[in-house]
DNA sequence: ATAGTCGCTTTCCTAAAGGTAACGGATAAC
DNA sequence: GTTATCCGTTACCTTTAGGAAAGCGACTAT
């Protein structure tokens, strides 16, 4: 029906799927957030994630990590300091994360100055 | 308090707060997949997008294509066909998203081989 | 006049996401 | 023994996302 097809139906149908995997696995407030954090900082305490990625709760948090660590996205490593500490860090796997963050954060920054430069 | 810190803390927040932007406009379930599908096949008609977007119900697909609307990203079109029809086209600034998609696309393509390959 | 297509809208409902607040065990400091 | 830190958990509640089903206005074809 659509006018144009740049590619095989086939094709598209995959992305669509793929598409579709990630968006189920990522979407949410706060999984790209910890997830840019990581990138950045390299290795996080609970408290310190608690802190960088301002506003989530423990319990959302500990959710979040949670389904992270399943997917194999971020390992979490009990440490034997004097109060417990836990640290978490990015599994090589998801360094195929790393586009997507960029992207989305360069996005958010021109899209804030489109939007917000033409509604005031 | 993280240990290690790869860039100046303001340019890190900005991140963040573009990032947190970002996904408020483009979490859910179908916002990229009508991104892409109008990637894909350039102009598509809404009961294309319904067909594409394999799932999605009128209600909901009219409200994403609002939103999307509201936010500059797709333009609507009402062609005076026959039976009235309705186009929507990416705007300029929709193709700021086309490297987060592609990015999505091919992490859930590995993430695909990666976890069902191992979970099996 | 009956039935179909297209682009929605409306109503109703459920499930999931996410927030608030308090508490728990372990350990350590005062 | 009281307080504090760290990493959560638990119970409860509100909000939002999203699905199901039906209808509607304009038009067309039979």
């Amino acid at each position: 029906m659509p006018a144009t097809c740049e590619q095989p139906l086939t094709l598209h149908k995959e992305k669509v799927l793929a598409l579709k995997d990630a968006i189920e696995l990522l979407s949410g407030k706060w999984k790209f957030c910890i997830l840019l954090n990581l990138y950045n900082y390299g290795t996080l305490r609970f408290k310190d994630l608690q802190e960088t990625s301002v506003g989530i709760t423990p319990k959302v948090l500990s959710k979040e990590l949670q389904e992270l660590e399943e997917n194999q996205l971020i390992t979490r490593t009990v440490n034997n300091t004097k109060p417990v500490t836990v640290s978490y860090a990015l599994t090589p796997h998801a360094t195929e994360i790393q586009p997507v963050i960029n992207a989305l954060v360069e996005f958010g920054l021109k899209h804030r100055m489109k939007i917000k430069g033409t509604s005031s």
